[in-house]
DNA sequence: CTCCACCCTGTAGTCACTACAGGGTCAAGC
DNA sequence: GCTTGACCCTGTAGTGACTACAGGGTGGAG
């Protein structure tokens, strides 16, 4: 790609709204781009890999200081190994675990719909999939208190 | 579990804040529980399978539409099948879509742990696991403006 | 009874976008 | 050259999804 962007193909390009790409620059998540003469931002192919590798990870629920982490170990290549490393660690646990609860969800609507073509939904089990038993939780303390019914008028 | 929980109890037992709970409650996605003689809530294990549900699909990247989307798979087992499919399949879609990327991001983590052991960085391609090319985006279309240098004082 | 952790409702604030207003730019068509 | 409509600019305000806080009540240990 030789000819830069405008932001709106910037956008189109990253299925993102416009004032979300201002959001960013104004955050410092993307670098600002050059100018036109009408001052119009004019975006590089830079700009559209880093914006893609951002609206991704969001989508993947990667939160914004998670996404400018993982966006520093691109940027200083050169950097300590050490904490790289442990970056990369973090993060790849976090990886693991969305990886086996979404196999875990896939699983079970992969289920449902085989219940479909048979006619019936008789086992819906998509809550299990990720439910408390399915990950290792600090065990619920108990209330104490006996329930009374809602209390009228409160 | 036959003892019911406090709020608090349910917020430690999901690594979440009370308020993000009675906010739940307040829009519709968590049932209201029973009260105890104090007006405490009194929550059961239905809420907290529900409340651990809803946690894991957020730290998923699931919108809170989808999140009650999929609830609603659970809720209404007997439903017209046609529509349980329509709705499997197209959460599965994403959930597949999500996987890849993760996948993916998680080769290039690897990639850069297995660096790091040898003691450099020498090739950080992070961004490129997530980036445009990986997936079906639109060409991006070109800026026709020549780009000038950014106007001063504007 | 005191104290402190916890709970209640309601209000306001933060984060991550997203829409809108008012005005400027670009380029096709006449 | 002028008109028109799509697009861009900056700045402000609003929305969704939480999250903190205030003022007051509850529960239980000491």
């Amino acid at each position: 790609m030789r000819q830069p962007l405008t932001i709106g193909a910037l956008a189109k390009a990253t299925a993102t709204k416009i004032e979300t790409i201002r959001y960013y620059e104004k955050i410092g998540l993307l670098p600002a781009p050059g100018r036109t003469a009408g001052n119009y931002r004019a975006y590089d192919s830079v700009h559209l890999a880093r914006l893609s590798f951002v609206r991704r990870s969001r989508d993947l629920g990667f939160s914004l200081d998670a996404v400018r982490d993982l966006l520093r170990l691109n940027d200083q290549k050169r950097r300590d190994c050490a904490s790289v490393g442990a970056i990369a660690r973090e993060h790849l646990a976090e990886i693991d675990r969305k990886i086996a609860d979404l196999t875990s969800l896939r699983r079970e609507l992969q289920g449902l719909m085989t219940q479909c073509g048979n006619g019936r939904v008789d086992d819906c089990r998509v809550i299990e999939a990720l439910g408390p038993s399915t990950a290792g939780e600090a065990p619920p303390k108990e209330l104490k208190a006996r329930v009374a019914p809602k209390r009228a008028g409160r």
